[in-house]
RNA sequence: GGGCGUUUAGCUCAGUUGGUUCAGAGCACUGCCCUUACAAGGCAGGGGUCAAAGGUUCGAGCCCUUUAACGCCCA
């Protein structure tokens, strides 16, 4: 058989990845001799494609579930998707523009029949992308928030918090996306600095020859002022206080009121109140009873209240009303600003605050208990700070708007009887009623035509994967319930995770999960956030068939620390790939000796070495584990890999001029190597699989998706900090003898040890051969006669005597006082700690002591190297 | 305007309850090597006044105060 020089990805993945599933590796059914590990995965839309945001958040999720699975838990992933609404929606109005119908001229159950057509044709697109990732999820329990478990949780939770008098319906400022033509939350708004105009316009006041003058970036809504605003304190406007003016064009009476909100350094200091296009003129107007006009209609046109230019379109409306101003004199002047335009996250079009009449959902209750289990410690966030954002969130929490002027997502079960008498009533239950209660006619009885916010749905995500809604004491919401971790991004912290832990402790009274771990945004490398628009992103897809999904998968998690963004550069990748090849090429290696028993066993030094190395590493990535610090795990295995075992055992035991290796130390050299392998595997799923295949025996698990992960066993801290040692040794004599190694005059290369070092360095004589190339080592208590360049390792000098290289005494003597220079410094420090009085007496004794025993070191090294000095 | 967070090597980040002159990792960089696992590699190396100032302390990257820059959230 012959192995490649390099791995070679592609055919590999494929073929794992499809007997994984095969073998229903990934399918978790309730096993009470088992613990259970659950995570939901954050369903992407629909009809999304993959980003590399989703590529890291699954991978971190996959490498939990992985790890959870080889610990022998009983480990379910459950995938699935969200309908999205409003991205939804918009996707298909803009097909269906293209096709020439206009969404008007449709049915609500024409136009939903085009939407699922084409999330059957969209919908399975993320899913097979996620599946070359090699992510791990229980696709049989794949869920998607319309299906009808799903819903019908939806409808049961609506009406119950309606009848609790937490749901209620009322006016509010909304930010209207007039595009869409729907409410959008805070969340769904990108806002862009852009320049804008500010219009000085001045409104006469009644009675006088007199203006005044308001500055405004939006004339058009001039139509709907109903009052002036300026300061109490402002000695321009005092005596207008209380007086009427006309609005401009349609003269409409209106007062002018103080009100200390108003900013005197801003414009002209006087501000107009539109108290229904504005979400602070709002609060003015509650605040000093002010009528609401409203001039839009939902699409952002004039309304008929608008009096002017009804029907017309905003910014036209603008330039129109600016063109009557400037005949009548009243547009004083125009000034560049710079100012933040809000735009839909999903129309891109310009957000419109918009008084409309909508559904809400009461959140202080919900709020207070949400935050005590994050507050105590039930749930934990990785890292811990976000729990500062999460609490002033909670404690400054707005009431949710829970209803969308949309047709895709679930209806709100609400109706209304049309009847002259019945006019005012609301009828919530989760079936269409026959008749209305209170007139008990058929015909007057209409459904609410908007639909619930996608996150109403998503909320409740880890209760209704597992129908806990519908069937509240089910076996498999009973096992998995709660669930372990969730995997996301802080952007969503609000929207969704306080919302699913408000849900999980009002409807389950439990917490949805123990661990919420946050991800940064995937940034490009001139910290730009990705996105399709900038084009800035790579598709996940090409680099996993360029570079393999083992290395998109390292790549991406080695630089990215829990809650920090990561800066993407196709060099982490290279990186990954690099990983793969070289845990390639060890393997090839190992694959190419030839155990013989009839080779005396002398390496267990090495072996014993690199066990309690390997021991050291199980017990630190646990740690790491614990603390949810994963990208330095993969570090540390990484690290374990390539230069533990690869540098440096490899190196100790290789064979030379031979492919033959005694047994003993390829049995257990292979055992290492699989350990490493099961280490590596939740991060790197594909090549580990492919190794196993080869190293396994009969005996052992047949995938290593199912291997045991090791557990740490013991640590000989003494050996370790020996070859520790050892390897300085090895460093050292590499420096001075300028790389030169095993070259035909080593043999006259001399190393002369401290004799105090014996016990330690000399059981390494061996390795020091092999790894240097030199083979006479000495172990003496005094400085050799020959010329020989000196160093220490520890505190204990030894000599390194070399014929060939020149020795370079002036080079030399620099290094030795350079070294006398830092020690000398040392020891100041050190003895002004020892002569201070107030050091003594305060710092604890076992300080002290160390800084005795530092002086002692320092001064016996200082008095060789002047010694030295001295001889040259 | 209010709140939160960040600032450590060229880049991305670690630095646990203050205690070796504590400043560390990966990548990048430099030099030498195509040595029979791997040039997608080996060996070695350089690089930081821990944002600034002050304070607490015997002792501060770490604790406190102020300032600056940047980022996010709310208004």
């Amino acid at each position: 058989m012959v192995i490649e020089k390099t791995y070679t990805p592609d055919q590999v993945e494929q073929k794992w990845y499809r007997l994984w599933e095969e073998k229903k590796y990934f399918h978790s059914s309730p096993n009470p001799e088992k613990e259970p590990y659950c995570i939901v995965i954050p369903p992407p839309n629909v009809t999304g494609v993959l980003h590399m945001g989703h590529v890291l958040n699954n991978t971190i999720q996959d490498v939990l579930i992985r790890k959870a699975r080889m610990e022998g838990k009983e480990t379910c992933w459950v995938p699935g998707t969200d309908h999205a609404s409003i991205a939804t929606e918009a996707k298909v109005v803009s097909m269906l523009k293209e096709q020439g119908i206009e969404k008007k001229s449709l049915s609500r159950e024409e136009f939903l029949k085009h939407t699922w057509a084409w999330t059957h044709k969209h919908g399975g697109i993320i899913v097979e992308q996620l599946k070359r990732l090699g992510v791990s999820c229980d696709w049989e329990r794949s869920k998607f928030t319309l299906d009808k478990d799903l819903s019908d949780s939806v409808t049961k939770v609506f009406v119950e918090l309606y009848k609790a008098g937490l749901i209620y319906r009322g006016f509010r400022m909304v930010n209207w996306d007039p595009s869409g033509k729907t409410a959008i939350s805070d969340e769904e708004i990108y806002y862009k600095e852009s320049v804008s105009s500010l219009y000085y316009i001045a409104y006469q006041v009644i009675g006088s020859d007199e203006f005044i003058t308001i500055a405004t970036t939006r004339p058009e809504t001039i139509l709907g002022d109903t009052a002036l605003c300026v300061h109490p304190d402002d000695e321009r406007y005092k005596n207008f206080i209380g007086k009427q003016v006309y609005v401009p064009l349609i003269k409409r009476k209106i007062p002018v009121i103080a009100d200390e909100y108003v900013d005197m350094t801003f414009g002209t200091g006087c501000l107009k109140v539109t108290p229904a296009h504005d979400q602070n003129d709002y609060r003015l107007g509650i605040k000093h009873d002010l009528p609401f006009v409203n001039i839009f209609n939902e699409d952002a046109t004039l309304s008929s209240e608008a009096i002017l230019f009804t029907g017309m379109e905003r910014f036209q409306a603008r330039k129109t009303i600016l063109k009557e101003l400037k005949k009548n004199n009243q547009l004083q002047k125009t000034e560049k600003i710079k100012n933040n335009i809000g735009y839909s996250e999903r129309t891109h079009a310009v957000i419109e605050p918009r008084l409309s009449l909508q559904w809400f959902l009461k959140m202080d209750t919900l709020a207070k208990p949400a935050l005590d289990v994050v507050e105590k410690g039930q749930i934990k966030f990785h890292p811990e700070k976000f729990i500062n954002l999460y609490r002033h969130w909670l404690e400054n929490i707005h009431d949710w708007c829970i209803s969308r002027q949309l047709w895709w997502g679930h209806r709100i079960p609400a109706w209304y009887c049309d009847c002259e008498e019945c006019k005012d009533l609301i009828i919530v239950q989760s079936e269409k009623p026959e008749k209305c209660p209170r007139c008990h006619c058929t015909k007057h009885l209409r459904q609410d035509e908007d639909v619930l916010d996608t996150w109403f749905s998503s909320w409740l995500w880890p209760i209704t994967v597992f129908n806990g809604i519908n069937e509240p004491n089910n076996k498999e919401f009973l096992y998995y319930y709660p669930t372990n971790t969730l995997v996301t991004a802080p952007e969503i912290l609000f929207f969704w995770v306080a919302r699913m832990i408000m849900a999980g402790l009002h409807f389950k009274e439990n917490i949805p999960f123990k661990n919420v771990y946050f991800t940064g945004i995937v940034r490009d490398k001139h910290g730009k956030k990705m996105s399709k628009s900038l084009g800035n992103s790579p598709e996940p897809i090409a680099l996993i068939n360029k570079y393999g999904a083992d290395a998109v998968r390292t790549g991406m998690l080695l630089c990215s620390p829990a809650g920090n963004d990561l800066l993407y550069d196709e060099a982490l990748i290279i990186q990954g790939r690099n990983f793969t090849n070289k845990i390639w090429n060890a393997f090839r290696l190992i694959n190419g000796w030839k155990p013989d028993k009839e080779i005396p066993f002398n390496h267990s030094l090495a072996l014993r070495w690199f066990e309690s190395k390997l021991n050291q590493s199980i017990a630190d990535s646990k740690t790491l584990f614990n603390d949810f610090k994963i990208s330095e795990a993969l570090m540390l295995i990484y690290k374990l890999t390539w230069d533990d075992f690869c540098s440096n055992f490899l190196e100790m035991i290789k064979p030379e001029n031979t492919d033959s290796i005694d047994e003993q130390t390829y049995l257990k050299t292979v055992s290492y190597y699989k350990s490493i392998l099961k280490l590596l595997h939740p991060f790197l799923p594909f090549i580990t699989e492919e190794l196993w295949q080869y190293l396994r025996y009969p005996e052992e698990e047949n995938h290593i998706i199912n291997a045991n992960f090791p557990k740490e066993k013991e640590v000989d801290t003494y050996l370790l900090e020996n070859t520790e040692m050892f390897f300085q040794l090895i460093t050292t004599i590499r420096k001075l003898s300028g790389g030169r190694k095993k070259e035909k005059n080593s043999n006259d290369d001399i190393l002369v040890i401290s004799n105090a070092l014996k016990p330690i360095i000399e059981p390494f004589s061996l390795y020091l051969s092999k790894l240097t190339g030199i083979n006479q080592i000495k172990f003496n208590r005094e400085a050799p006669t020959l010329s020989a360049i000196s160093f220490f390792i520890k505190d204990k000098e030894c000599f390194y005597i070399n014929p060939v290289a020149q020795k370079n005494d002036d080079k030399e003597k620099e290094n030795i006082a350079k070294e006398i220079a830092y020690l000398s410094g040392f020891l100041t420090s050190i003895n002004n700690k020892l002569t201070n009085e107030n050091f003594l007496h305060r710092a604890k004794a076992d300080i002290i002591e160390k800084e005795l025993l530092k002086k002692k070191d320092v001064e016996g090294k200082l008095r060789i190297l002047e010694a030295n000095l001295k001889n040259l």
